[in-house]
RNA sequence: GGAAGGGUGGCAGAGCGGUUGAAUGCACCGGUCUUGAAAACCGGCGAUGGGUAAUUCCAUCCGUGGGUUCAAAUCCCACCCCUUCCGCCA
């Protein structure tokens, strides 16, 4: 969420930098536009409510003194009773302001960093630069090259669960497991992240912390009868691991890198990639997330997005680096990169990692600080990437790999996780 | 799911309803002492919001939310979480 202090200070320069995610994010009607009023409104009842608080607390400590001495203090009962009761009064149009705020701040996005570019849709988002030779030879679509090796199986996942549900088997399955393995250990051994395992349920606050409430909950399940949620992406429960901390500066940065499941409700995408395993309701990912110091929010995005890259350049999958515009980047986020490996079946390049940075955003809104020495608790700030989702890298594989013959060469870095096979052939 | 106990500052751990934002210890920071370090001694050391030119002042915060009271860490109610025992279970 946005600093408040921030908000009354460089209310201009912050409306500018929202408005350009679009008009309607500072428009009528838009959380923002009501923002200022709610926070004056709630102060202005604030200090009214502290004015009488700071009375009573001064008479009844008079009240305490005089009882104590035996004396009477019938007067000074009577009255601050009265005051009490005004004190409730305005105590709960100071919550019900607070509330109003409280919820309008939330549902304000991130202003924009300064170097992201300008744009009104995803056709505008800016190619930064592009590695390997993608191949334009006639290549088949995994979902059939897939199904002809008998390693996907999207009958058997619709009848155990539905639609976007897709059941792996054989060297499918077990390059799922590559993948991830293969993931963890060069984020771990090679890039320094320390690797950690967490929940893939969170709770309400939790879910808040990193934007994804209130705002989106129709993207999330949620469980019924209970206060817990699906996790969309590891970002929850890794960066909220820091939630209501205060680290010293000395600790920072924290990079860790995690395998989970993620779960996704794709409502709103009705139609898209319908075929196929590249928008699934659960899928694997292995994340990286990075708490770090504000000056070093953006470099640390460059580092980030490289260790991301280092996946694909390992695999040797073609893939362009993308700086999203304006009006893509997400919510949370100040600035976002996307990476887009090359898929040879569609002849174009498809999101395989999305890297940002969130400034103070989610360090605020989570509670998650840092101490200088001598100086006050201040947000850290926060990013996070994918490194990589591991369906659509499986996708990948087995379209580059894929040989006229019908089989797939499996990456070599692949192999020691894959018992030494070397290509995919059909039984 | 049943029973019992417990949630207080970075940690440990006190706290008859009234000058308690909170004893004490540890940790941490500064100083004295020392060739240096340790020890000892002295001093400092929470967060959030708001007001002021400023030393500073005001308010809130003792798991969360309500309630009682002139006044709540302290009394009452509900909920959450943790620990132990029992039951069930991968």
């Amino acid at each position: 969420m946005i600093d408040r202090q921030a908000l009354r200070r460089d209310f201009e320069a912050m409306q500018a930098a929202l408005a350009r995610r679009g008009e309607a994010v500072v428009g009528d009607g838009s959380a923002w536009a009501r923002l200022r009023e709610l926070d004056d409104r709630q102060r202005q009842l604030k200090n009214e409510s502290e004015a009488l608080q700071a009375e009573r607390n001064r008479v009844s400590k008079l009240i305490g003194m005089k009882k104590g001495k035996g004396e009477d203090a019938s007067e000074e009962l009577h009255a601050m009773g009265e005051v009490s009761s005004r004190v409730k009064e305005l105590d709960a149009l100071t919550r019900e302001a607070e509330a109003l705020f409280a919820a309008a701040l939330l549902e304000v996005p991130n202003p924009l960093h300064e170097t992201v570019p300008d744009g009104a849709s995803e056709d505008d988002n800016v190619e930064i630069r592009r590695w390997g030779a993608p191949r334009t030879d006639e290549v088949p679509a995994h979902w059939d090259i897939g199904t002809d090796l008998g390693i996907l199986d999207f009958d058997a996942g619709a009848m155990l669960a539905g639609s976007r549900f897709t059941v792996m088997k054989g060297a499918a399955a077990r390059l799922e497991r590559a993948l991830m393995q293969f993931m963890l250990d060069l984020h771990a051994d090679k890039h320094g992240y320390e690797e950690v395992w967490v929940p893939a349920m969170a709770n309400r606050k939790t879910m808040t912390g990193t934007g994804q409430l209130p705002k989106f909950a129709e993207d999330l399940y949620k469980i019924e009868g209970e206060e817990l949620f699906l996790i969309p992406t590891a970002e929850v429960p890794v960066t909220n691991l820091y939630q209501d901390k205060i680290l010293d500066v000395a600790e920072l940065p924290k990079r860790h890198c995690a395998y989970t499941p993620c779960f996704r409700s794709e409502a709103g995408s009705a139609g898209r990639d319908v075929r196929g395993i590249i928008r699934q309701h659960q899928f694997d990912k292995v994340e990286l997330v990075h708490i770090t110091h504000p000056d070093r929010a953006l470099s640390d995005l460059e580092e980030l997005t490289a260790h991301a890259e280092a996946v694909l350049q390992a695999l040797e999958l073609p893939y362009r680096v993308v700086a999203l515009c304006a009006a893509d980047v997400g919510f949370s986020s100040q600035k976002t990169y996307d990476i887009e490996v090359w898929l040879p079946s569609q002849r174009c390049y498809r999101e395989i990692s999305s890297c940002s940075s969130f400034g103070q955003f989610q360090g605020r809104r989570a509670g998650i600080r840092f101490r200088e020495e001598g100086g006050k608790p201040q947000p850290a700030a926060t990013l996070n990437g994918s490194g990589l989702a591991i369906g659509r890298c499986l996708v990948a594989v087995l379209e580059n790999g894929w040989q006229s013959d019908g089989s797939v060469v499996i990456p070599a870095v692949l192999r020691p996780y894959m018992g030494g096979m070397e290509r995919i052939v059909a039984k």
